[in-house]
DNA sequence: CGCATATGTAACATTGTAAGTTGCGTGATG
DNA sequence: CATCACGCAACTTACAATGTTACATATGCG
């Protein structure tokens, strides 16, 4: 893909731990992701050695959480994924000589940091068990609607 | 490269444009950026398309400015190239029927939506004729003190 | 006019990174 | 000990910006 969805799709297995019995395998977490079981495994490998997940191998192995929701925001999975690169924009030149391109740098920076500082605040401040909570919510009304 | 840097080399170029006397032309253009005129011209394109600029063929031909450098902000050089998408992450299924993968798409988009409004906002605020300025302030300290 | 110059564009190659795929190794369990 | 599941290396694919080549078109000077 043109574009990263490892945070998107950890938040997303992450829940469903949550709301699952036991472990869960590379296979079903590809199904739910739509992708393949060693995407599944290469990326979680990130979150087990941050913590949040741990492994098993052998029968009734797979991935199970090991952190309550409400102790992990979405900035911990951000990290846990490895910080991946926020923008698609960017500088030409990062040490350019010409006094004109430092110029144009400092303006583009200023606006990318303001950018990404706002990003990083909200990423901190929601937790998994808002997003879980959002998702009862969502399912309540999937129920009585539709 | 793996980054869009466009919006930096057009506001660069700019820049050049500005203080030059005449039209600049796209192999100058090219050699400012270290690139090649073909990539300077298909850029060139949209900002010629918006209004920024004008393009003349033949001899004395090449590129120049048509506004003033206080009419004009980052954001209109961003529209003018073609507002690039701005971030790297992004959502893993942009639709997806799962409950769980919904909310999650939701605190998602919550947190690029504020950055990007930041960015924006930024954007919008900063002119070219500020950009100058400050490349002023650096042409004067770079004389005096090196 | 005729040639040099410069833009306009299409077509193709390159590149960088996430994602996808294949294959094999390792540990756990019934 | 056979099966299941993770661990991991190596390779392929996909995509968009960038880079490159080639050629057409318009301008202006001599």
């Amino acid at each position: 893909m043109h574009l990263d969805g490892r945070l998107s799709r950890m938040l997303h297995l992450l829940l469903h731990m949550a709301h699952a019995e036991g472990p869960i395998t590379s296979g079903e977490a590809a199904e739910m992701l739509n992708t393949n079981p060693v995407v599944v495994r290469r990326t979680m490998a990130g979150l087990r050695d941050a913590g949040l997940v741990r492994s098993e191998k052998g029968h009734a192995g797979g991935w199970t959480l090991i952190r309550p929701l409400d102790s992990m925001t979405m900035m911990d999975v951000y990290e846990a994924v490895g910080k991946p690169r926020i923008f698609a924009i960017g500088l030409a030149d990062p040490a350019p000589e010409c006094l004109v391109e430092q110029a144009v740098n400092a303006s583009m920076t200023g606006a990318l940091h303001a950018a990404e500082a706002m990003l990083i605040a909200h990423l901190r401040e929601v937790t998994l068990a808002e997003i879980a909570r959002d998702f009862e919510k969502r399912a309540a009304s999937h129920v009585a609607k539709p």
